[in-house]
RNA sequence: GCGAGGGUGCCGGAGUGGUCAAACGGGCUAGCUUGAGGGGCUAGUGGCUUAGUGCCUACGCGAGUUCGAUCCUCGUCCCUCGCACCA
């Protein structure tokens, strides 16, 4: 077998020699077509997972090329963002993991100290992606290729041209935002910067605020403010230490952890002393509505959660009412508190909600369905609640204590809807604040348990603006999108966006132009680097074209994306000679918009969805994007990608086990559309075996083979032809999958079989149309291959900047033709078995006859009428005279018809026979034996009369 | 919960109102290649049945629309992704 890796050195060399795939913009008027993609993070090599994103760019601008489009493929290297600065200071830390990540990369143990620079990574790894990238025999020009930091200059001037853009249109606004915070390191903690909590998010609480008869407040935290006015008691723990504390003037009891979250939450806190829970039992509060309420011990309260102080509602709180009834029948704790035994006894939960199938008191309902019988069932008493809180949230009214209680008259309406208006005026009433905290327990890399801090001063990306809103949904509007499905998914997150904080305190990055202080964080940086691209070379190797750069201002980036001011006056502050500022402003022109991005679906809701708004708000409408594919994440075996599995692969090692073609074949093989990919080990091995048998039937059969045409030559023809057409078809809505198998797996059925038939016999001018297309369409998905192969027979050009193959004629008749002998090559098969014949000395073919041809024919006609009705599709062939006489067979073959709502296929008899004729020695060579094939009108064989049009009746001997 | 997508053979996956037991790939079984190495060829791979190329059953589950549904509608169960300030 050949060793496909010494295939691809061959021509990667050859390509690199020639200059084979350098961009050029020679004439302004060529079509263009300028593929992106999000590129990689480079804390660390690409893996399979990238490159099955990549593949469909490359896959698709290798056949853009083909269709002699000048093609730009466009690839940065991400290095924005912080977990290069957090993996650096890991090294510099001598943290044995990230040692261990970067050894296992191949990484030399000497090489290792240098990590703990981010610079190093940020040279390192983009260079040895390159690497990767062309290993795999990528069309990318290296000179289109760029860094993202502010380590690379001119990168660094675009992005703070664009927010200079963003900002004077108003579109980067300051404000307040709650983040998870580590309150040792004081950072915001990133889901990966965490040692325990990824996905955890803050989630906003409300504070309520119950005043004691001294004026000092209890102050409880709860997400259900729709169950205000069913407050009957408050819970403390006996046992806990609970605070006193100034915040914001007044005098707050409230738990210390939340002592603490509120002074970063924007309040001023002063505690003043500390106390235990029981202190506060039997005291009064004042609630909302005016009535006063009793603090009661209860065991359940956690310190850790909102404020250690819970309000009791039990009728909506199945916590609250199994902790009220525990209390109510424990007279010894009553009496240790000194509570009135007879005052507890009588709270009963008060009425506030309608829940259908749960009525008034859900909580209680609740309880008696899963049988709880003590508060101490916490697993199932924390289920409960989000039942509880789901149900109460979407099926629930009020009932009519909130006819008044409100501005508006909420009786009857659901809580959902309730909701929100409670929520502002409990605030507006100072009864109530907003309070954040995580969603679930967050723990800092520094083992520090995190709070959410609201951070002021924050920068947002003003993405709720409704008006920008509809300009991002327009530009999605004129966008084609693979597949179509995602529109909806798109729709839907152009609409859910909300503010975006768009600067860090920390990470690498460009610095807010105005506000020096803050770092414009990742996912914003990168939404309009498409357009740095098509001038890249000429900002980053400016010394090539015989310039200095001295300084990049926005004057310089108005003039080359937008037109405006003028080339000479730029030629001053840039230094850049005017024909190549006049240049870049054409090229750029000439490039954009771009034609493609794709991504992996998790970047729907972000990314791709920043970029339109982004675009809309700085380019005009000519220069919005043209398409978006997303595709799925790529699986291996079916397993998801790990280390630990031992199914995870970077795209160097692929490549050096395997070679290019292989693994960009089975890349190209694995999916398609938004579901996960599978990459299929076993296709890997059965393709090294496929692709070298390509080269060795292009050296083996070009140029062979007889002059004098044949049936089944022109049957290959057709075939050609079917897959070229199948294969464009495929590529033009980026199918990639499809497009293997109608460009490779398809031919090389067709061959199989033209050989059986020809017994290795070929038509020279119809296998070298075969090898020539086959290797043409293989060539962007197998370039290297392709190439070794069109040497191979003789071709000294490149196959890779050949023209697309055209397809040329359809025959359907020889494809049915042909089908039909196949499908006796079966049937014979069949009746063999039945009959118990292993040698058959003879097989005898009958043609069905002429008139059910006709009959076919007709009730097809028919059928394809809408025409349903026995008796009238009787009827109707029954006018023919030549039907009428076999009215009999007509009536018992009929309803069989009408059910599958088909006819059989309609030929004729006279090219059934012929086409029978034509395969009778290849039938016979087949079964070793005589074949006779006779119409079977001219035979008195009873089963003669079995067969059909396309299904010869078959009798063995 | 919300939004989106999906549930088809031993597996990956086509099909999206009729000729389609299900493309293409993989696996498995049998036979052949008269000869060794995960090679090639042929046949088979839902059930039942058969002097004959047939019949039945199936596309998560239940119901409906239709002459006819894997494909449309409704209900139900299950799975995947996302729900953010992070690349």
């Amino acid at each position: 077998m050949l060793d496909l890796k010494t295939v691809a050195d061959r021509w990667q060399k050859e390509w690199e020699n020639k200059k084979a795939f350098q961009v050029e913009v020679k004439d302004r008027k060529q079509k263009k077509y300028f593929l992106t993609t999000p590129y990689p993070y480079m804390n660390g090599y690409i893996h399979l997972g990238h490159l099955f994103t990549y593949i469909y760019p490359e896959v698709i601008a290798r056949y853009k090329k083909m269709q002699g489009y000048n093609v730009l493929f466009k690839f940065g290297f991400h290095c924005t963002g912080t977990p290069i600065i957090a993996a650096a200071n890991r090294i510099k830390e001598k943290e044995p993991k990230q040692t261990g990540i970067l050894k296992q990369m191949g990484i030399a143990e000497k090489d290792i100290p240098k990590f703990a620079d981010p610079q190093h990574w940020v040279d390192y790894f983009p260079k040895e992606t390159l690497k990767d990238l062309k290993r795999m025999g990528f069309l990318i020009d290296e000179r289109y290729t760029f860094r993202t930091t502010y380590l690379n200059p001119t990168y660094d001037a675009f992005i703070r041209w664009q927010f200079n853009k963003l900002k004077a249109k108003d579109h980067v606004k300051k404000g307040k935002h709650p983040v998870i915070w580590c309150p040792k390191d004081n950072v915001p903690v990133g889901d990966h910067d965490r040692a325990e909590g990824e996905g955890e998010t803050p989630q906003e609480f409300l504070l309520f605020k119950h005043q004691l008869d001294d004026g000092r407040f209890v102050v409880s935290a709860t997400l259900r403010q729709d169950t205000v006015l069913g407050i009957t008691n408050l819970f403390v723990h006996p046992d806990i230490q609970y605070c006193e504390a100034v915040v914001d003037g007044e005098q707050w009891i409230i738990g210390e952890k939340a002592a603490l979250a509120l002074q970063d939450q924007g309040h001023s806190v002063k505690v003043t002393k500390h106390i235990k829970g029981k202190e506060l039992i039997g005291k009064r509060t004042k609630e909302f509505d005016g009535s006063h309420v009793l603090i009661l011990p209860a065991t359940f309260v956690d310190p850790n959660v909102g404020t250690g102080l819970v309000h009791s509602v039990p009728s909506d709180s199945a916590d609250d009412l199994i902790a009220l009834w525990d209390l109510q029948k424990d007279e010894a704790t009553l009496r240790k508190f000194h509570l009135n035994v007879d005052e507890v006894r009588s709270i009963k939960p008060i009425p506030v909600l309608n829940t259908p199938e749960y009525g008034d008191v859900a909580a209680e309902a609740m309880l008696k369905k899963n049988k709880v019988t003590s508060q101490q069932q916490r697993q199932l008493l924390d289920e409960i609640k989000k039942e509880l809180y789901r149900i109460s949230h979407y099926t629930a009214t009020f009932n009519a204590k909130y006819k008044h209680a409100f501005s508006k008259n909420l009786e009857g309406k659901p809580v959902h809807e309730g909701k929100e208006l409670i929520k502002k005026e409990l605030i507006e009433k100072k009864f109530a604040l907003p309070y954040y905290e995580p969603t679930g327990k967050v723990v800092c890399r520094c083992l520090t348990p995190c709070i959410v801090k609201v951070v002021e001063n924050q920068w947002f990306l003003e993405y709720n603006d409704p008006t920008w809103k509809n300009e991002a949904h327009a530009c999605l509007d004129q966008m084609k999108l693979y597949p179509e499905k995602v529109r909806k998914q798109f729709d839907y997150v152009l609409d859910w966006l909300d503010h975006w904080a768009c600067t860090r305190e920390y990470g690498l990055g460009t610095q807010l132009p105005w506000d020096k202080h803050w770092v414009i964080e990742s996912l914003s940086d990168s939404t309009l680097q498409m357009a740095y691209c098509t001038i890249a070379p000429y900002l980053e190797q400016s010394k090539a074209y015989g310039y200095a750069i001295k300084t990049l201002d926005d004057a310089f980036f108005d003039f080359i994306f937008l037109g405006k001011g003028t080339a000479a006056a730029i030629e001053k502050s840039s230094g850049i000679p005017k024909h190549m500022l006049e240049r870049m402003h054409e090229e750029f022109n000439y490039w954009y918009p771009f034609d493609f991005r794709n991504s992996a679906k998790d970047l729907v809701q972000n990314h791709l969805s920043f970029t339109l708004f982004n675009h809309t708000a700085i380019f005009p409408k000519p220069q919005w994007p043209k398409s978006y594919l997303v595709n799925g994440r790529v699986m291996v075996n079916n397993e998801k990608m790990s280390k630990s599995k031992g199914n995870f692969f970077t795209v160097r090692e692929l490549g050096e086990k395997y070679g290019p073609d292989v693994i960009r074949l089975t890349a190209a093989n694995a999916g398609e559309g938004i579901d996960d990919a599978n990459f299929d080990m076993a296709f890997v091995e059965a393709a090294k075996k496929k692709l070298s048998d390509v080269i060795e039937c292009a050296q083996t059969h070009y140029n062979k083979g007889r002059a004098q045409e044949k049936g089944i030559d022109r049957w290959l023809q057709v075939k050609i032809n079917r897959s070229i057409s199948e294969a464009t078809k495929n590529l033009d809505v980026m199918l990639l999958k499809s497009a293997v198998k109608s460009a490779f797996l398809d031919m090389q059925r067709s061959l199989a079989w033209y050989t059986r038939r020809t017994k290795g016999d070929f038509h020279k001018e119809t296998i070298n149309r075969f090898i020539e297309v086959q290797l043409k369409l293989l060539t962007p998905f197998t370039p290297h291959v392709s190439e070794e192969a069109w040497h191979a027979i003789g071709k000294k050009n490149f196959v890779s900047l050949e023209p697309w193959p055209e397809a040329g004629f359809f025959d359907e008749g020889t494809e049915q033709a042909e089908e039909l002998i196949e499908a006796t090559l079966t049937d014979i098969n069949q009746v063999l078995k039945l009959a118990k014949i292993e040698k058959p000395k003879k097989i005898t073919l009958f043609v069905a006859e002429a008139w059910k041809h006709t009959a076919a024919e007709t009730m097809q006609a028919l059928l394809d009428q809408g025409e349903r009705d026995f008796k009238k599709i009787l009827t109707e062939l029954l006018k023919n005279a030549e039907l009428k006489q076999h009215a009999q067979d007509i009536t018992k073959i009929l309803p069989r018809v009408i059910k599958n709502g088909a006819a059989p296929h309609a030929s004729s008899q006279r090219k059934e026979l012929a086409a029978m004729q034509d395969a009778k020695t290849f039938i016979e060579r087949e079964f070793s034996c005589t074949v006779e094939i006779i119409a079977a009108d001219k035979s008195t064989e009873p089963k003669a009369k079995q067969s059909m049009p396309g299904k010869v009746a078959i009798v063995v001997a």
